[in-house]
DNA sequence: CGTCAGTTTGAGCGAGCTCAACGTGAGTGG
DNA sequence: CCACTCACGTTGAGCTCGCTCAAACTGACG
């Protein structure tokens, strides 16, 4: 395992959208693309990471229907990603938090299907595909690991199928705090307490719902007292409760 | 391109759940996995690749947790790809015709995570994910084609998520029948006159809706004049009035 | 002939949408 | 300092699309 990479080298600069900071020193290389990769081998994938400033909120990282050049990891921030309808309205397919990679979606036709936007000032960390694939030839390792990413992507995609066609409002709403609250578990942040980083209306556009039906499902969880409500800080109360809202066995979130 | 090699070798067994086909000979070689590879790489592909018995109606290619081990190339027939729910419910993630690749949604965590099931008789071509990955490696050609895939298998997942949010019954069902004529176009197939391979409950279940809703709005389009519909058998009468209900523009269908 | 799975059609209901009003807080400019 | 705006969120009232429940039809098969 790398983990102990990351403490036993210099980590000076604290600020997470510092782009200074290499794989090896990262803190999030242990659920990122490194993970599993020797010392020497994620130095080799350190080589071919582009850092540029962070993206201010609102800003797009990359269009739909630009030519795909790169996928990209999230370093710290939230971006949404999101796919233009043809008659013009606009669908968010994904949040991703610091550690998870997006833009897969472009590799097929090397053209981005989906647009991505930063929900809050954000750093990522560009990998420039033909690069990847080249050095994904040289290591195994790599390439397996890759080859994971995609498939999660496509088995979270599919997650979200099954809760848009099956499940309530209540559920879904349930469903996305428990994934953020396991995401941020993961990251060693608070499982209970967290500030959600997009709007209701990203979260009305994600799960298929309105805005009022998305505020009206927290107030009824607050009124609940499953959790508390204030503007986007999120305090989960009754994790077992939730749980139980939102139709999912005690242990496990989505994705 | 190597559709020219299909037809210049010895193709005497017509039957399409005939496992002797190798894919230099299949005559689905120009949109399944062996697309743009040479002659030589195709051999290689094609000694990794096994070919059983068909699969009858209603039987398994594979069951959700079981452990992964391959990816599976359609010859003939239809496989839906099923998402068991945690309260045991069944949502159906994909329809998967000749030429379309599925199980990679196993690769994340080495178990699938749907289960596969023929909707009429079907055969399969087997492919070892190991011996994929090993050849992948020597075959760079191959290594991005098989990224390609997956990422094709991301985008239709979230065309049909965008499906499932935002379009009514009628644009839902509207841009499934236009999605199957498209892939049986493909196909050499004809784009308007079709038999579904699968049950209305099936559709009910893959687009969010009940067998009732799908009933009415086949009988509503057949009252409109946009198709004829007896049983499974669908006669696109005006395809250019479905894409308009389907909101699409004229030219193209999802996947 | 009965049975059974799949499908069609009708009648009434309800979860979530639409429309509308109001609340809140940050920013801006006098 | 207040007045104003603007984005975002909350809450209420009524409506609608698709669901639920129920009945009847069709064709395949023993």
């Amino acid at each position: 395992m790398s983990e102990t990479i990351a403490s036993s080298t210099n980590s000076g600069t604290k600020c997470h959208h510092n782009p200074q900071v290499s794989c090896g020193d990262c803190r999030l290389n242990a659920i990122c693309l490194p993970i599993s990769l020797h010392i020497d081998d994620i130095d080799r994938l350190d080589e071919i990471i582009q850092r540029g400033r962070p993206l201010q909120k609102g800003e797009h990282l990359y269009r739909a229907n630009e030519p795909f050049q790169s996928v990209y990891a999230v370093r710290s921030g939230t971006i949404k990603a999101v796919n233009i309808t043809n008659d013009g309205q606009e669908q968010v397919t994904g949040f991703y938090l610091p550690g998870e990679i997006l833009g897969m979606d472009g590799i097929a036709n090397n053209r981005y299907t989906n647009s991505a936007v930063a929900l809050e000032t954000a750093a990522v960390c560009e990998i420039p595909f033909s690069r990847l694939e080249d050095l994904s030839i040289q290591l195994p390792t790599l390439q397996r690991h890759f080859f994971q990413l995609m498939s999660k992507e496509i088995t979270s995609d599919q997650q979200l199928i099954t809760l848009l066609s099956k499940n309530s409002a209540e559920e879904r709403i349930a469903a996305l705090l428990l994934s953020i609250s396991t995401r941020n578990h993961n990251r060693h942040l608070s499982a209970t307490s967290f500030r959600l980083p997009m709007s209701r209306a990203d979260i009305g556009n994600y799960l298929g719902l309105t805005i009022e039906t998305v505020s009206r499902v927290l107030s009824r969880f607050q009124k609940n007292d499953l959790l508390s409500v204030d503007k986007k800080e999120i305090n989960i109360l009754d994790m077992d409760g939730l749980k139980r809202v939102a139709n999912v066995e005690p242990s496990c979130a989505d994705q």
